[in-house]
RNA sequence: GGGCGAAUAGCUCAGCUGGUUCAGAGCGCCUGCCUUACACGCAGGAAGUCGGGGGUUCGAAUCCCUCUUCGCCCACCA
C-alpha cells in the first residue's frame, strides 16, 4: 500500500482489495464482538427476506445501502450494532420460478410430484441464495453474515411450529370454510394483501331473470356473468318498495333448470344498479355472507384452474371462466334477457406474483384471528413507542390495523413450511392435532394420522424473524441481549406483509416490540415512474453499476438522490447520468487524497485539537482558520442530518466541503507553502491532514471503500485500522471562527471578481494582469492584503502588492463587492471603455431596482412596526450596503464618461 | 368511494420553524483553458411567473381554500 497512487481512481481494484481485507479481518461482522464489555443495547437493523428469485435487484441495492449507512454510522458513533441478514424464500415467487424452469422442459410440478419438486426448488435456492451474500458484500454491506438465517434451517422451522401451535392452542389459529382469494394459475389461496386490487376498465352486464310463474322479471347487474350459473338466490333490500312484494317468490334461473328464491338482505344497496343482487355464495364474499344468513345452498361451479365444473349444464362444462363469460352473455342475448351492457371501471384482484385475475373461491383454509393481535400493535403506535419515518406512514399502519381482517395463512403449494397439523383417519375419532413434533399416530386413539397437505404463507415465518433468528423459542443469550431491536429499514410496499406482522407477533410472543423505529425508504422507479421489475425490463442490475462505476458511486447516487419518503427515479437507459456524479466525486476525493497524502512526507506535527499546543493558534493563517471552521461546521451539519435520517443532506454537506472548500480553495491556497520556499508548510500539512481525515470519517458511511482506502494510506496508520472502528468526529467550539469565515469569504469574492473581469474581457488565461483593491475599511491591514499572494496566484495577478488607486492607472474594469470594496483591473492594452460602461450600467440598474424595492419596504410603517427588530435591522443593513455599492458604481461610471 | 403525497431551471431533485443559504444543487447546455492532485478536471456564463386562481400576512416557493395534472395506499357497490 505504499506504491504511488494512480491519478485515476480505480474502483474495481480498490474495492476488491478492501473486500478481501475486510473479509479476512472478519469485519463484515465485527459489530457485536467488540461490545464484549458491559452489556450494550445494540442498534439492530434487519434485512427483509429477499425474494430469492430476483437475486439482487436495485431495490435490494437501495435497501441494503441505507441499512449499511446507518449501521456504519452507529458503529462509528460507538454503538454496538447487529444487522440480521436473512433469506426467507418460502413464497409463491420461488415456486413460480422453478415452475417456469420446468415449463421449459415441458413439465409441471405435478409431473414431478411433491418430493421431487421440493428437492428441485431446494437446489435452486441453494444456488441463487448463496450468491446473494457475495453480492451484498460487493456493494459494501457489513452485516453480521455469520448470523444469516435461511427459511428452512432448524431455528426457523422450530420457531414456525412453535408459533403455530401456540396460536392454535390460544384459539388464534383456526380452520374455516370461507371465500378466499384463489389464484387459478398458482393453484393456491392468497391473503388479502397478496391479492392486489387494480382498477381496470371492465363491463357490467344487466341480466334479466324471469319470475318462475312468468308474471314478470327482475334485473340484476354483474361484472362476472359466468357466475350466474352458480346463483342460488337474488337479494333485494328489505325496505325497497320496488321489490317488497317479490320477496319470497321464485325466479327461474336462465340457462339452467333451477329455481332460486328472492330474499331480503340489509347488505344490498338499493341505490346501486337495479337494487337487486344475484347471489353466488360459492364465488363472492358478500354473497357468501348473504347465503349464510338465509341458509342458501352454496354451489361451487369451478375447478381449481377456473374452468366450469360438472355443476353447470353440460354445454358449459370445461370452459375457461372468460370463455364461459362470452357464452353466457351470448345466450342471454339470444333469449332476449340481456338488458344492457355498460362500461364500468372497477377494482379487480390480481395475484401479486403472476398478475392472474384472482377468483374468489369457497374453500377450507387456515386463518389467524387478527383483532386481538392488532389491538396492542395499534396501541404501541398510538402511544408513540413505535414511530415511523416518514411519519405519515404511521397513519397508513394505523388505518390497516383498525380495519384488519383475518389472515389466510394456508397455501396450496408444495414449497414452504408445511402446516403442523395432523388429522386422525379413524372415523370414530377424527381428531385434529397441532403438534411441535411430527406425529405418526393419533394422540387420542393411536390410529393412523396424515399431515395437512398445505404449507404456510411465507410471511408467517418472516414475521418471526426478529426473534426466531436469535434462537426463539429457546431463551438464548442472543435473545436476551438483542431482542428489542432499534431500527427496521425496509421498503414501504411490505409495511403490511411484513412490518405490521412482525410488530404483532413480537408483541404477542415476546411481550415487546421488535423495534421502535421503522424507516421506510422510497422505491426505485424508472423515468416513467414505473417500479423497476424484471418483467418490464426496466431494471438496473446493481452489480453492473458496481462493475462500471464502483460500489461507492452506486451508494452515493442512492443516498444523495433519495430524500426522506420520496422515490428514487433512475433511468435504466442512461446509467451515466445517474452514476457518473458518484464516480466523479470518488475520483475527486481520490485526487485530493493523492495530493494531501503525497505531501505529508517528513514529520507532520500533529494537530490534536483545532488549536492544540502542538500547532498553536498563532501559527495558523487566515486560510487555515477558515478551513478548520468550515470543517467543524460540516461535522455539525452532517451529524445532525444523519441523526434525522436525512442521509441526502449529510451527503451533500460532505460533498460540498470536500469539493468546494477543501479541493477548490484550501488545497489551492496551501500549494506555495507545501512547495517549499514559503514558511508554514508544516502547519498547512497538519491542517490539511486533519481536515481531510475528518472528511473521510464523515463520508465513510456513504462511501466506505474509497474512504477506507485513503485512510489506510495515511502516514501513521496502524495494522488493523479501520475507519468504521474509528470514533466519529466531534465538533469543537474552539474551531468556530466567524471572523475567519467572513474574511476568507472576501478573499474568495476578490478572486472571483478578478476571474470574472478576465473572462468578460477574454484575457488570455496565461496572461498576468495587474489588480488592486480599494478597501475603505481595512486599508493596509485587511485580509485582502494578508492573502494577496493567494489572490495573485488564483487570479493570475502580476502586482506584487495590491494597487491602491484605480484612478492612477487610467481606465479599469471594476467589480464592487457586497461590502463596497472595489476590485479593479487596469485594462492596459485591452482598454474597452464602452464595454466597461455597459457592464457597470447593468450593475447599476440591477442595484437600482433592488434599492427601490428595498426602500419601499423600509418606508412601510406596518413593516417597521410589526416585523421583529432583528429583521428590520437586517433589512436596513442591506439598504446601507446596496446604497454604498451603488455610489461606488456611479462614481466609477462618472470617471469613465469624463474625457 | 375514502385517505395520503407530489407539481420549483431542458432532466432528476433540495429548499425543515414565513424574513441573509431564497430562488439553490447535480446533470445537460454555452465560452475559454491539457494551469506540475484530478479533462471523471479548472475558470466563467445562460437558463425558473416556484402548476393555475383566490385568501391570510408588514412580508408567501413556504400557511389556508380551490381548480388542474400525476403518483401512492386502503376499500366485499354487485
Amino acid at each position: 500500500m505504499t506504491e504511488p497512487l494512480a491519478p485515476q481512481y480505480n474502483p474495481e481494484q480498490i474495492e476488491t482489495e478492501l473486500y478481501h481485507r475486510w473479509e479476512a479481518a472478519g469485519s463484515f461482522q465485527p459489530s457485536v464482538r467488540r461490545s464484549a464489555g458491559p452489556p450494550v443495547r445494540p442498534y439492530v437493523v434487519m434485512m427483509p427476506p429477499p425474494n430469492v428469485t430476483a437475486i439482487l435487484h436495485m431495490g435490494h441495492g437501495l435497501n441494503n445501502t441505507v441499512q449499511d449507512v446507518l449501521v456504519r454510522l452507529e458503529r462509528m458513533r460507538g454503538r454496538a450494532t447487529l444487522w440480521l441478514p436473512g433469506t426467507d424464500h418460502a413464497g409463491i415467487a420461488t415456486q413460480n420460478v422453478v415452475e417456469k424452469l420446468l415449463a421449459k422442459e415441458g413439465k409441471t410440478r405435478f409431473d414431478l410430484g411433491r418430493e421431487a419438486f421440493v428437492e428441485r426448488v431446494w437446489a435452486h435456492v441453494k444456488e441463487t441464495g448463496g450468491t446473494i451474500i457475495e453480492q451484498l458484500k460487493a456493494i459494501g454491506c457489513s452485516a453480521d453474515w455469520s448470523r444469516t438465517y435461511f427459511t428452512f434451517d432448524e431455528r426457523m422451522s422450530r420457531a414456525v411450529r412453535e408459533a403455530f401451535v401456540r396460536w392454535y392452542e390460544k384459539g388464534l389459529v383456526y380452520r374455516g370454510h370461507y371465500i378466499i382469494n384463489w389464484c387459478p394459475r398458482c393453484l393456491t389461496a392468497l391473503s388479502n394483501e397478496e391479492a392486489e386490487k387494480n382498477e381496470v376498465d371492465g363491463r357490467i352486464w344487466r341480466l334479466r331473470y324471469p319470475l318462475a310463474d312468468g308474471s314478470g322479471s327482475i334485473t340484476v347487474a354483474t361484472t362476472r356473468p359466468e357466475t350466474m350459473l352458480g346463483d342460488t338466490a337474488v337479494a333485494v333490500h328489505p325496505e325497497d318498495g320496488r321489490y317488497r312484494d317479490l320477496v319470497g317468490r321464485e325466479l327461474a334461473l336462465p340457462l339452467t333448470d333451477r329455481r332460486i328464491p328472492i330474499v331480503a338482505d340489509e347488505a344490498v344497496d338499493p341505490t346501486f344498479g337495479s337494487g337487486a343482487v344475484k347471489v353466488t355464495p360459492a364465488h363472492d364474499p358478500l354473497d357468501f355472507e348473504i347465503g349464510r344468513r338465509h341458509d342458501l345452498a352454496t354451489l361451487d361451479i369451478m375447478t381449481p384452474d377456473a374452468r366450469l365444473n360438472d355443476a353447470v349444464p353440460e354445454r358449459f362444462r370445461g370452459l375457461d371462466r372468460f370463455e364461459a363469460r362470452k357464452r353466457v352473455v351470448a345466450e342471454f342475448e339470444t333469449l332476449g334477457l340481456l338488458e344492457k351492457v355498460e362500461n364500468h371501471r372497477h377494482a379487480v384482484g390480481q395475484c401479486y406474483r403472476c398478475d392472474t385475475v384472482v377468483e374468489p373461491r369457497l374453500s377450507d383454509q387456515w386463518f389467524v384471528k387478527m383483532a386481538p393481535l392488532a389491538k396492542p400493535a395499534l396501541e404501541a403506535y398510538r402511544s408513540g413507542r413505535l414511530r415511523f419515518i416518514p411519519e405519515r406512514r404511521g397513519e397508513e399502519y394505523a388505518q390497516w390495523m383498525e380495519n384488519i381482517r383475518d389472515w389466510c395463512i394456508s397455501r396450496q403449494l408444495w414449497w414452504g413450511h408445511r402446516i403442523p397439523v395432523w388429522y386422525c383417519d379413524a372415523s370414530e375419532c377424527g381428531k385434529t392435532t397441532a403438534s411441535r413434533t411430527d406425529l405418526t399416530t393419533c394422540p387420542a386413539c393411536r390410529g393412523p394420522v396424515r399431515q395437512d397437505e398445505d404449507v404456510l404463507d411465507t410471511w408467517f415465518s418472516s414475521q418471526l424473524v426478529p426473534f426466531s433468528s436469535l434462537g426463539w423459542p429457546e431463551r438464548t443469550s442472543d435473545l436476551e441481549r438483542y431482542y428489542p431491536g432499534d431500527t427496521l429499514v425496509t421498503a414501504p410496499e411490505i409495511l403490511f406483509f411484513w412490518v405490521a406482522r412482525m410488530v404483532m407477533s413480537g408483541l404477542d410472543f415476546m411481550g415487546d416490540l421488535p423495534f421502535t423505529t421503522v424507516y421506510l425508504h422510497g422505491t426505485v422507479r424508472d423515468t416513467q415512474h414505473r417500479k423497476m421489475s424484471k418483467s418490464l425490463g426496466n431494471g438496473i442490475d446493481p452489480l453492473d453499476v458496481v462493475r462500471r462505476y464502483g460500489a461507492d458511486a452506486l451508494r452515493y447516487t442512492i443516498i444523495a438522490g433519495m430524500s426522506v419518503g420520496t422515490d428514487l427515479i433512475l433511468d435504466p437507459d442512461d446509467l451515466e447520468t445517474s452514476f457518473a456524479p458518484g464516480r466523479n466525486f470518488a475520483n475527486k476525493l481520490w485526487n485530493a487524497g493523492r495530493f494531501i497524502l503525497g505531501n505529508l512526507h517528513g514529520p507532520v506535527r500533529p494537530l490534536a485539537g483545532p488549536y492544540s499546543n502542538v500547532v498553536g493558534r498563532e501559527e495558523l493563517c487566515l486560510a487555515d482558520r477558515w478551513i478548520i471552521a468550515r470543517c467543524d461546521a460540516t461535522v455539525v451539519e452532517a451529524t445532525a442530518a444523519y441523526e434525522r435520517y436525512r442521509l441526502n443532506e449529510a451527503a451533500s454537506a460532505v460533498y460540498h466541503f470536500i469539493w468546494s472548500d477543501l479541493a477548490d480553495w484550501y488545497i489551492e491556497q496551501i500549494k506555495p507553502r507545501l512547495y517549499g520556499d514559503q514558511p508554514g508548510g508544516d502547519v498547512a500539512r497538519a491542517v490539511a491532514a486533519r481536515t481531510f481525515e475528518v472528511a473521510l470519517h464523515l463520508l465513510h458511511p456513504i462511501m466506505p471503500f474509497i474512504t477506507e482506502a485513503l485512510w489506510l494510506r495515511r502516514p501513521g496508520r496502524r495494522d488493523g485500522d479501520s475507519l468504521v472502528e474509528a470514533p466519529w468526529p466531534r465538533s469543537d467550539p474552539r474551531a468556530r471562527d466567524p471572523e475567519a469565515v467572513g474574511d476568507y469569504g472576501r478573499v474568495q469574492q476578490t478572486i472571483a471578481a478578478i476571474r470574472q473581469i478576465r473572462a468578460d474581457y477574454r484575457i488570455d488565461p496565461g496572461e498576468l494582469v495587474r489588480a488592486g483593491v480599494i478597501d475603505t475599511k481595512f486599508v493596509g491591514s485587511s485580509p485582502l492584503w494578508q492573502e494577496w499572494q493567494t489572490i495573485r496566484r488564483l487570479g493570475k495577478v502580476s502586482s506584487t502588492t495590491p494597487l491602491v488607486s484605480a484612478d492612477g492607472f487610467g481606465v479599469s474594469a471594476t467589480v464592487v463587492l457586497p461590502d463596497g470594496t472595489q476590485v479593479f483591473v487596469p485594462l492596459g492594452d485591452v482598454i474597452d471603455v464602452p464595454k466597461e460602461r455597459i457592464r457597470l450600467s447593468e450593475e447599476r440598474d440591477r442595484l437600482g431596482r433592488l434599492l427601490a424595492s428595498q426602500m419601499r419596504k423600509l418606508e412601510n410603517h406596518d413593516f417597521l412596526n410589526k416585523a421583529p427588530k432583528e429583521v428590520v435591522e437586517r433589512e436596513q443593513e442591506k439598504l446601507k450596503n446596496w446604497t454604498e455599492q451603488l455610489q461606488v458604481i456611479t462614481q466609477r461610471l462618472g470617471l469613465l464618461s469624463s474625457p
